[in-house]
DNA sequence: TCACACCATGAAAGATATTTTCCTTTGGGG
DNA sequence: CCCCAAAGGAAAATATCTTTCATGGTGTGA
C-alpha cells in the first residue's frame, strides 16, 4: 500500500508464466553481475531453483538474499515467492514437452540435417518466447496509433532495415501512407515533418543504435506517437518511445549470430502489427489487399505448372 | 530434522505433480469435513489457490491454517509450501493445454492476444513443415556450390526480395562475393556474366515470377550453378534450377497473406544455407564474422543498460 | 593521478508466512 | 451424566521473505 509512487512504472506487466525464459534472456544484458548469476541459475534449472528458498538460491549462486529478491523484481514479480511459483509452473511445462539434442549449439562439423533441425527448433523457440513475452496492451496501443495515423515512418538499419522494409510493404499494401528509412540523415530530415497524428516506428535489436534512435527522438519531440521494437526494453531507445514492443533474444553463438533470432522475433511483431492494423481498417484494407493480389497475378506466367 | 519417526510411513510417495487431482479424489472420502473443504478448493481451482497463502486459503475455506497444512500433508507434501508449488505447476500445465482455437483462422474481430497466438502458432508450424520437407541432399549440394563459388547472384522481387537481401547481408558478412538484384533488367544484364564456378539463386514463392526466372535462365544457360528457393518445386522456375529447395506453404487467408508464411519458410532455408556455407568456409568465415561484429560495436551507445 | 560520486552488493534487522503446539469443542459410548 | 477421543482452531514458535543500511568497488572528471 506504500508503493504507489515507486512502482508506478513497474506495473507495466503482470508476472509471466511461460515467458520467463524469454524474459530472462531479454533482461540479462541490463543486469549486474550478481543478478546475472541468479538469472542464469533460474533459467538453467527452473525445477531445481523452485525447490530452493531465497537463502538456498542465494548460496547456490554465491550472492545474497537481497540480490535474489532484486532479480525477481527485475523479472517482473512482486518478490521471490512469486518468482518461485512461476518457476514451478515452468518446470511443470518443461516436464511435459521436451526435445533432447536439438537444444545443443550448432557445431562446425554438424551434418547439414542437424543444422536444419537445430535452426528450425531455435526459431520456433524464439517465436514462442516472443509471443509469450509480447505486451499485448502496448501492441494494441501501437496498432491503434498506426491505424489512425495520417502518416507512418519506419526506421531501421542493417538487419533491422529488412524488417522495416517488410513492415513497409505490408502497410503500404493496405493503403497506408508509410515510409521506411535506412539513411539516418534522410530519416531525421523527414522526422521533423511528423506531427500529432503521425507515428514513428524504430526497429533495433540492441536498443542502442544511434542511427535509429536519433530520428525517433526527433519524431518524439515533434509530438508524433513513437513505437520501438527492440530486444532491450530498457535500452536508450525506450526513452523516446511511447510504446515499447519487446522482441526476444535467443542464445547466440558464432554460427548463429544474434541477428538471426532477433529477425525472427521482429518479424513476428511486425506481422502482429500488420494484422492488427488490417483488422482495424478492414473496410479499406480488404479491398486493398485483393487489389494488390490481382495486380500481381499477371506478373506470373499464365499457368503455374503442374 | 525431528520427524524421522512420525513421518516414516508417509514417505511412501514423493509429491505428485499432475496426479494431484486424482489423489484428491482418492483421499477425499477419508478426510474430515474441514479438510474436504480445503481439498475441494484446491482441486477446483489450482491456479487460484496457488495465489493464496495458508491464511488466505484457510479463510476461503472457512477453516484454520492448521487444517490447511494437515490437508497438504495428507496429500503427500511436506507442508503447504510444497503443495502450493505443485499447484502452480498444475495451473501452468492446464494453462498450456488450453490453447483452444489457435488453429482457427484469424478473424476480423479477434482480440489482439489471439492474433499474436495464432500468428506465432502458424509460423511455428511453417517452420516445422519446412524443416521436415527440406531436401538435405539438395541443400548440401547448394551449400557446396555456394561455398566454392567465385561469385553469387541472388534474384528476388517483392517480398522475396527482402529474403534475397537477408541472404545477401549474411553471405557478405562472411566475405563472399555476392550481389542481390530486384531489378529484372539489371539482373539479366549481370546474369550473362556468370560462368562455371558461379552460383545464381532465385527466390520466388510462386515459382512462376517471370522477373526472377528470366535471370536464372540466363545464368543457367551460361553454365552457372543455379539454385531455386520456391514453394512450387514443379513450377516453371525449377526448369532452370540445378538444385531446388522447397519452401512450405501454409494455408492463407485474407488477413494472413501467403507472403507471411512463405517468408518465414524462405528465411529458414536461407539461414540453413548461410550456416552451411559458414561451416564449410569456417577458416575465413569466423574472423569475418567477429570483424563485422567489432565494426558494429561502436555504432551503439557505450552503455546500453537501463 | 586523485578525489568524488554513484552504484552494486551483502549483512542484518524487520515483516510475513508457515508450522507446531496445545487447548477447546463436539460427539459419541459407557 | 461423565469420560474419552477425535477434530478443529488460536496462538506461539519457527522458517522464510523483504527491507534497510553500511561498505566497497568502479568509473569519471578535474
Amino acid at each position: 500500500m506504500t508503493d504507489d509512487v515507486k512502482e508506478s512504472f513497474a506495473r507495466e506487466a503482470p508476472p509471466a508464466p511461460a515467458a520467463l525464459a524469454a524474459k530472462v534472456r531479454t533482461l540479462v544484458p541490463s543486469m549486474t553481475r550478481s543478478m546475472q548469476r541468479v538469472a542464469e541459475a533460474v533459467a538453467g534449472d527452473p525445477a531445481g531453483c523452485a525447490a530452493l528458498t531465497v537463502t538456498g538460491l542465494a548460496e547456490l549462486t554465491g550472492t545474497s538474499e537481497a540480490t535474489v529478491v532484486r532479480t525477481a523484481r527485475l523479472l517482473g514479480y512482486p518478490g521471490y515467492r512469486d518468482l518461485r511459483l512461476a518457476l514451478a509452473g515452468l518446470a511443470a511445462q518443461q516436464q511435459s514437452g521436451r526435445s533432447p539434442s536439438v537444444t545443443a549449439d550448432i557445431a562446425v562439423d554438424d551434418p547439414i540435417a542437424d543444422v536444419v533441425a537445430k535452426l528450425a527448433y531455435d526459431e520456433q523457440q524464439t517465436l514462442a518466447d516472443t509471443a509469450a513475452a509480447l505486451d499485448t496492451v502496448q501492441l494494441g496501443a501501437a496498432v491503434a496509433a498506426i491505424a489512425a495515423a495520417r502518416r507512418v515512418d519506419i526506421y531501421g538499419v542493417g538487419a533491422s532495415g529488412l524488417v522495416a522494409q517488410d513492415l513497409l510493404q505490408k502497410l503500404m499494401r493496405i493503403g497506408l501512407m508509410v515510409h521506411a528509412h535506412s539513411d539516418p540523415h534522410l530519416a531525421v530530415t523527414n522526422a521533423v515533418q511528423l506531427r500529432g497524428k503521425d507515428v514513428a516506428i524504430a526497429i533495433t535489436h540492441s536498443g542502442s543504435t544511434g542511427d535509429v534512435i536519433e530520428p525517433l527522438r526527433v519524431a518524439f519531440e515533434h509530438g508524433a506517437t513513437t513505437v520501438a521494437i527492440t530486444g532491450r526494453p530498457n535500452g536508450p531507445v525506450a526513452q523516446y518511445a511511447d510504446h515499447v514492443l519487446t522482441t526476444s533474444t535467443a542464445r547466440e553463438s558464432e554460427l548463429r549470430p544474434a541477428a538471426m533470432s532477433s529477425r525472427t522475433s521482429q518479424l513476428l511483431v511486425v506481422d502482429c502489427l500488420f494484422v492488427g492494423v488490417a483488422q482495424r481498417t478492414y473496410e479499406t484494407a480488404a479491398p486493398a489487399l485483393s487489389a494488390s493480389y490481382e495486380a500481381l497475378a499477371h506478373r506470373h506466367s499464365p499457368r503455374g505448372g503442374r
